[in-house]
DNA sequence: TCACATACTGTGTAGTATACACTATAATGT
DNA sequence: ACATTATAGTGTATACTACACAGTATGTGA
């Protein structure tokens, strides 16, 4: 069915960007890549693991996390966690977020001065 | 302010996908595409007409909006409008941006059986 | 009548991000 | 031994948005 190809495509560009705010709200804790994509599963939002390891790249390139190998335990872990930068910027953009979702909602409104 | 670089960037890809959903929301009606502008600008959600326009026929050529010129007023307009398919794909997409917004939200909750 | 703003649609390009397939390795369970 | 899980990484194709630019017609103020 070509509907659910074009919904599908659809579903994954609603998702993009809104990884971003997922991750950095659950790294105030340092935490290693294959684990958070547990935690962010048990809570309903999947990404690949493949998908999250360049984003965490990223988002440590940009200066919003720091990370440190952990090489005492069984596996090395790289152990990523919010800088301040980060906070503050995960903070704005979930204020954004709220208000675009307030924006959006509110489309599906009637307009009752319709016409 | 390295800062706000980092966060407008980020708050570009928040936008990038619901964009489709708040066009398709308004199209009910058959609107032209300047007109669409305005109307989303008024409810707090600002595209430019040039990011607009190109997918408008990209909406189209997948089948979910059909458009026609209508030459009778004083400037010629291409009018959209939603298909049926675009009908269908619109709630579901909506439904689904229903369930995101629910899973993010909650990860702002404090989970009271942290360790 | 000239210039300019505004309404209206269109195109081309660059930047950037995600998805996905693939590579790689060590531990653990069977 | 072998399969599976845990853990991290890279490279490429695809797709989208933003933005600058192009282009036309109408109305308006000087």
């Amino acid at each position: 069915m070509v509907k659910d190809e074009v919904l599908s495509g659809l579903i994954l560009e609603l998702r993009r960007g809104t990884i971003v705010l997922c991750v950095l709200s659950q790294l105030n804790e340092p935490t290693y890549g294959y684990n958070l994509v547990n935690i962010l599963a048990e809570k309903g939002i999947n990404i690949e693991a493949n998908t999250l390891y360049p984003l965490l790249r990223r988002l440590e390139s940009q200066g919003l996390l720091e990370s440190s190998w952990v090489t005492s335990e069984a596996k090395p872990r790289k152990y990523y966690v919010k800088t301040q930068k980060g906070n503050e910027i995960c903070n704005a953009l979930k204020q954004h977020w709220d208000s675009m979702v307030r924006n959006i909602d509110r489309l599906w409104e009637v307009d009752i001065n319709e016409k």
